[in-house]
RNA sequence: UGGGGUGUGGCCAAGCGGUUAAGGCAGCGGCUUUUGAUGCCGCCACUCGGAGGUUCGAAUCCUCCCACCCCAGCCA
């Protein structure tokens, strides 16, 4: 039974009324991507969705490919789609399937209906059946060759088969009702020629079946209970019962659809991802500012919060467009309670103890996390350290308050207070070094004088740092709908989506940071090592997500 | 204009005829804080696309209207 902490989704009630009234008796489901992309947050929806029910039912869910049109499909998709499904956490019932393994029985389903009377080799071309379907407010008209005799469409649909029909000449099709108000019921095409090789069947076939005439019957044979899909495929639930009804199939699946995710400021569409990677606009399908499952991991978001914000996702028939800063709600939540804490410097500025002698070291140690059972790290203290460019300011502000000024305090998170005494500039007028003095006996504890920091600064010892580089991200479009209406979304690419900082200072203890391991650079956000850029010469940060900031110093 | 689907606060969304219309995100106040983070407290729809109707009583039932989405690939 699903959790009840939940109010149950209309699926939800569909399979516990099933149950109840011995329909159905396992819940079966499945997740069918066409491996001609790389999965993205959308997705991920589908697959929580899927995998999720049959979990919650005690049944199986089928990793299932959708591969029948080898134009568009190759292995190097499936294999991506395999990884990203079991990053996510997921595991699939049994072995993978594939639509192709059904290539046979479909072709024997084929010329059942054939036999049946019920489907016919159509010599129309692609405009021709154009023409003949009719428009949405207009019936179509009957093919001249629908009432062939049942022969000589087995003869042709074997010809076709062998490849001894050239593409585009012919095309099998079921015979339904060319009036039908549902366009996709004017006899659709069940088979079309293509001589093009499988990924997984190589020449075997010059014939590939239809989306329409392989989806149900796929769901029929793996025993699939709860066909789930989007709701664009609504229209086509009366053509895949059809061909459930009309064909010897071993079970009668059922075709549910939900509204899809949509995202705004990104697209999640494969066909304008692929189009990202190939023109470059990107750095691949893993680029961490695309919305896919591999970028969203190379950008160091945890499975976990994925699966919670598609868990937080109504499965309704509404499509409606979720905002992004729910998404990174559950990004932020995740890594907080999660991420270990570290210090980066992003824009070094050099600030010397002048109080402290020049071989000064001291070991501090600091918790890992707020959360003391995490642990604690060793923070080499010096007489030179940095701290960001943006923590000192020439002159005191009131509201600038938090910050270093000439005459005033800070304190140096996880250690002690210093109070800036002055400054040096270079020739460009940018402030290069700030002297300071260290305020004794204040490890742990406020100053003996009274006069207590306002804020609290992070840093790194010069002498004790690694030198490293940290990407940026910002949205990958500038526009909250990016391909709404007849807008290029390509328009809307945010040029400034990527800021590359160099010469960052990080703790040594990251040197040999995991890749995609999060951590926490306090007062900064969340970052990961890249797993692409990052080698053993240079060590490079991706961030995952900022903090939230309430302030703005604007 | 044919068919299918959907309309509840800026966003997502519960609600399935009967207390003052859940909750989350965002936002806004305040408290705490060695992360301007986190946490905590408070505020945020006299109203449910609109208009009628049924009923003692409707966001929930009926009627009409309006808006938006999907379908005319030999894509999925």
């Amino acid at each position: 039974m699903a959790d009840d902490s939940k109010p149950l989704n209309f699926i939800q009630q569909t399979i516990n009324s099933d149950l109840e009234a011995g329909v159905v008796d396992k819940v079966v489901t499945r997740f069918p991507p066409e491996p001609n992309g790389y999965l993205h947050i959308g997705h991920a929806k589908s697959i929580c969705l899927n995998f999720g029910l049959a979990q919650q039912y005690g049944g199986d869910c089928h990793l299932r490919f959708d591969d029948t049109n080898p134009e568009k499909e190759e292995d190097e998709y499936v294999q991506a789609i395999i990884e990203d499904v079991q990053w996510l956490g997921f595991q699939w019932s049994g072995d993978i399937r594939y639509a192709s393994d059904y290539f046979g029985q479909l072709y024997e389903w084929a010329q059942y209906l054939i036999r049946e009377g019920k489907a016919y080799v159509c010599e129309l071309n692609a405009e021709q059946m154009r023409e003949y379907r009719g428009t949405l407010t207009e019936p179509g008209k009957n093919s001249p060759f629908r009432d062939r005799p049942v022969e000589e469409s087995l003869i042709l649909l074997e010809s076709m088969k062998n490849g001894d029909v050239d593409e585009g000449l012919m095309t099998l099709r079921a015979k339904i009702d060319m009036a039908s108000p549902n366009v996709s019921l004017r006899d659709p095409v069940m088979y079309r020629v293509k001589k093009v090789p499988h990924h997984r069947t190589g020449d075997a076939w010059n014939i590939y079946p239809a989306y329409d005439f392989a989806h149900g019957q796929e769901d029929a044979i793996e025993g699939v209970s709860h066909s789930v899909c989007t709701l664009e495929f609504a229209s086509n639930r009366p053509l895949y019962d059809w061909f459930i009804e009309n064909l010897p199939v071993p079970a009668t699946p059922h075709q549910y659809e939900f509204g899809r995710l949509n995202l705004n400021y990104s697209v999640t569409s494969k066909r304008k991802l692929k189009q990202l990677v190939d023109e470059g606009h990107v750095d691949g399908w893993n680029d961490p500012r695309m919305p896919t499952i591999s970028g969203l991991r190379r950008r160091g978001v945890p499975a976990v919060a994925i699966r919670n914000f598609c868990d937080s996702l109504a499965v309704a028939k509404t499509d409606g467009m979720v905002d992004m800063s729910q998404l990174e709600h559950f990004i932020r939540d995740e890594l907080n309670t999660n991420a270990p804490r570290a210090m980066t410097v992003m824009r070094p500025l050099k600030v010397v103890m002048t109080n402290l002698p020049e071989d000064h070291l001291e070991q501090l140690q600091a918790p890992m996390h707020p959360n003391l059972d995490m642990g604690n790290r060793t923070l080499p203290f010096t007489r030179e350290i940095y701290i960001d460019q943006n923590d000192f300011k020439e002159e005191y502000s009131k509201k600038l308050n938090k910050k270093l000024s000439p005459g005033k305090r800070v304190r140096l998170r996880n250690g002690y207070v210093i109070e800036a005494i002055d400054f040096v500039k270079n020739d460009s007028g940018e402030v290069v070094q700030v002297n300071a003095s260290l305020v004794p006996d204040t490890l742990g504890t406020d100053p003996a004088d009274g006069v207590k920091p306002k804020g609290v600064v992070h840093w790194v010892s010069a002498q004790h740092c690694v030198d490293c580089d940290v990407y940026l991200y910002d949205r990958l479009f500038s526009d909250p709908l990016p391909d709404a209406g007849d807008k290029n979304f390509l328009d809307a690419i945010n040029p400034d989506s990527l800021q590359i900082l160099t010469g960052c200072k990080t703790e040594v203890g990251l040197t040999d940071a995991e890749a995609g391991q999060p951590y926490q650079f306090e007062r900064e956000g969340y970052f990961c090592k890249d797993s692409k850029n990052s080698s053993a010469e240079r060590l490079v940060f991706n961030q995952t997500i900022a903090l939230r900031s309430t302030w703005v110093e604007a």
